[in-house]
DNA sequence: ACGCTTCGTCGAAGCGCTTCGACAATGGGC
DNA sequence: GCCCATTGTCGAAGCGCTTCGACGAAGCGT
């Protein structure tokens, strides 16, 4: 419970020294900083938050909020606030977590009190309360995702067209003329609808670019395992499937795979786009290009940092590009027909 | 951005005054009370947090730390944390988050700094780190576990004694006379240590004591779908099961069961317990004595909120009584032999 | 040797709130 | 009608830090 005064005293400096020793805001003699640095470890010294908070007009924290809508998963947004909080501790910022009920209380508690310094948003749905909160906020905001008017906003999130484009790029480069899409349930995309339109799309448009015969399937959550059937029948020459949906959901198609007797990648090649592994399970056995929160999370600390310190202006939407993770479920496209040439 | 001194000024009183009817920790007169809070919504006033924190020494912020080793449920410890988050609330206090690496570094850091007026420390492990550093922290801090050796420390956590008793109780008193128990993997158990082996001592004690026959496995996280043979093997004439394992092994044994055509609960009944359900997934379709965070959490922030205000004296084990979920898992037990007497 | 800048340090003024002691003004007991 | 306790309000002293302006001491050129 040493004090900055306790600290001058020892070191036989005024307190406005210590300070600058401390904080490096002006220059100081080597040796009196080497003085103030030892009497400071002596007495065990460390700044009180508030004090500085008051005086220093920052608090150094940053609040997260995540809703936690029953269907999205926990382990992800653990994984985003995690995240979060590693990226916020580089920058020498702490972490406050705002839940669900009071989402919104919270952000306008936390600005208003001068309680964080900025606030990152998680989890963020098409039509987000928690955007036009931010809009009238008056404290700096990033939004991990993108609400579908970003206007005003700033946004970091994954580039899930690249995603999508670099996905079909490989199973074309493999050989594959017929793919499919398993992307996400109706209503997720009603309520999510950005990423996984994006997704849709981008898919979609480089298919056609490139040739390729495809289709796609949104699966229901009640019968996941329908979605092989409803493909197959879409696409019955179907030898590569670009995945993006819930993990329940790639989980009841390996399944069905496996239950067909199709093999990955021998019979049917697999990339997954835009899915968020949960760290706490093995991961699926597929090359993907995934959500990762150490990719996004990162970057969306380092804006809002940007902001809070006055060195970037807001609004702005950064997108970050996929990176691939290889995991031996791509092979060559089967040969279709035994017209070999000997 | 209004201070005090707007609202004082604008209310036509005294600072002190303001801040007495704000607080409510000295009587004022009803009339200058509505003048102050009029005022006080009509600048759009909120107090500063730093500013108060300083004053009143106490920032309203406790500080969770969650290591989040491999095998842990990531959706759990969400599931915790935010069940922590919202009992903080109910006692106006926020929640820090700090990860992993720095745990130790946090808790130092955020006692030291007067960041966090208290610590709740969750997913504890029998020799943890954690507690060590709790004893010489001179902060208030509250466990949801118990380490080994829980001296001088003050903690929450399910009764898993109890639960286990009450599992063996309701199987025993719907007839079943022969029962088993699936218990953790021996390396959690070797990390874990204090609550399986709690819930292996109180399931064979019950048993013992009500005259059953019963045995334990212990699940291979490699190969989960071996613990109904091995269990089987154990003992052939069991009826019921009490289940407390990861997620994973639950699952891997209700596909066991299907596939050897064992119904529950016709066949076989079960019970879970102390397991942690993923609020994003649907629930294990069994009767269940769940480790559920919105029993531990709420009693773990209320123990640490009575330690902060200096109601309570720290040090003490607090055993939360569990609650029974039915699913419909549990059955009489069929009948052994086809003697019935009509 | 002179004034100039530059460098290192200090003092003091806050930051916005809580809280203690003081002090009128009121009310009750006698 | 007097004294004492209550009650409601105020003033001021911090809480522990940052930061601005000031200022003596060097160092420089000329």
């Amino acid at each position: 419970m040493a004090t900055i005064a306790d600290v001058a005293r020892e070191a036989g400096v005024s307190i406005s020294t210590v300070s600058y020793a401390l904080s490096g805001k002006r220059s100081i003699t080597e040796d009196t900083r080497v003085r103030v640095l030892a009497a400071a470890a002596r007495l065990g010294y460390a700044p009180k938050a508030a004090a500085r908070a008051l005086a220093a007009r920052r608090s150094q924290i940053i609040a997260v909020t995540t809703p936690l809508h029953p269907d999205t998963d926990h382990s992800a947004h653990m994984a985003f606030a995690m995240a979060v909080t590693t990226a916020a501790r580089d920058h020498d910022y702490d972490t406050l977590l705002l839940v669900q009920d009071d989402a919104l209380e919270g952000m306008r508690r936390s600005a208003a009190t001068s309680l964080a310094d900025g606030i990152v948003v998680l989890d963020v749905a098409a039509h987000d309360e928690r955007a036009d909160l931010a809009r009238s906020l008056g404290c700096p905001v990033v939004f991990i995702g993108l609400p579908a008017d970003t206007g005003g906003l700033t946004c970091v999130d994954l580039d899930f067209r690249a995603a999508a484009h670099e996905a079909v790029d490989t199973l074309h480069a493999a050989g594959h003329r017929t793919v499919g899409l398993v992307s996400q349930p109706a209503d997720v995309i009603a309520r999510e609808a950005n990423y996984p339109l994006r997704i849709e799309q981008a898919f979609a448009e480089r298919a056609d670019e490139l040739g390729l015969t495809h289709a796609l399937v949104r699966p229901d959550l009640d019968a996941p395992h329908a979605v092989l059937d409803d493909l197959l029948r879409l696409l019955p020459e179907v030898t590569a499937i670009v995945l993006s949906t819930p993990t329940s959901v790639a989980v009841a198609l390996t399944e069905s795979l496996s239950r067909r007797g199709l093999r990955v990648p021998d019979d049917l090649s697999v990339v997954t786009v835009g899915m968020t592994a949960d760290p706490s399970r093995p991961p699926l056995p597929f090359d993907s290009l995934p959500l990762d929160p150490a990719l996004t999370c990162p970057v969306a600390v380092d804006t809002l940092v940007g902001l809070i310190e006055g060195a970037t202006s807001p609004g702005g939407v950064t997108l970050v590009p996929p990176t691939h993770v290889s995991r031996g479920s791509v092979a060559p496209a089967p040969v279709p027909h035994p017209t070999e040439v000997v």
